[in-house]
DNA sequence: TCAACCCATAGCCAACGGGGTATGGATTGT
DNA sequence: ACAATCCATACCCCGTTGGCTATGGGTTGA
């Protein structure tokens, strides 16, 4: 239900943007030319998918003359933890649930 | 680079898809019928989903008499959990590198 | 056997989204 | 001051996709 999750699910799926967001978390800063010089499409498009992690806040931008850094904001991805933890959860809780019926049973 | 990754990205970015997992999480086991009963979208369309959240192995389908049940299968989740570690791997070698080097600036 | 039911597939349409080029604002260097 | 560079925005195009209805195959019950 929370829109974060969606957020960061759709950020996400595209192919392009989650290879950016992969090489800001092993390279680290990255300058917009310096990431489209190996991301196999145009500068305008590389802008714009920046703008969207942003807007999801899995990336931070810093401008410096009439450049801008962009970085990993690794913290943004704490929800989509969250949330594979929270699937986890409930399977556990019906497993316990499962065992609990068949102990029963077995009495 | 792996394609697991992006299956389950582009299966889950999809909010009545992720929906429908998570009740089978939550739930367990469900018909085709009761989980098109609270979807919000028709017949049809679950069971679109359903063929894609099986084909991205996120769920498995049992058949019985006339009606078909699904179930979470959440081993899936396997890749996702992963790749996230890696993120936040990546993320603390160069956080060590960065400390390295404040520690040999320092002498 | 025939009707009713459950589900999957097919076909269609509208909306979204990711790609491109063109352009402009801002900054740097000459 | 002027040219070059870096980035972001605007605009368009087209493929993808998520929704619908219609339909058919398979199963159950009368």
């Amino acid at each position: 239900m929370s829109d974060t999750q969606d957020v960061l699910f759709r950020t996400l799926a595209d192919p392009t943007r989650r290879a950016l967001f992969e090489r800001l978390c092993r390279e680290g800063e990255k300058t917009v030319g310096a990431l489209t010089a190996r991301a196999g499409v145009s500068q305008p498009v590389v802008s714009k998918h920046l703008g969207i992690l942003k807007q999801a806040g899995l990336v931070r931008d810093r401008h410096e003359g009439r450049q801008t850094h962009y970085s990993a904001q690794l913290g943004a991805l704490a929800p989509l933890v969250d949330w594979t933890s929270e699937m986890a959860d409930f399977w556990q809780n019906r497993f316990d649930q499962l065992e609990d019926l068949l102990k029963r049973m077995d009495q």
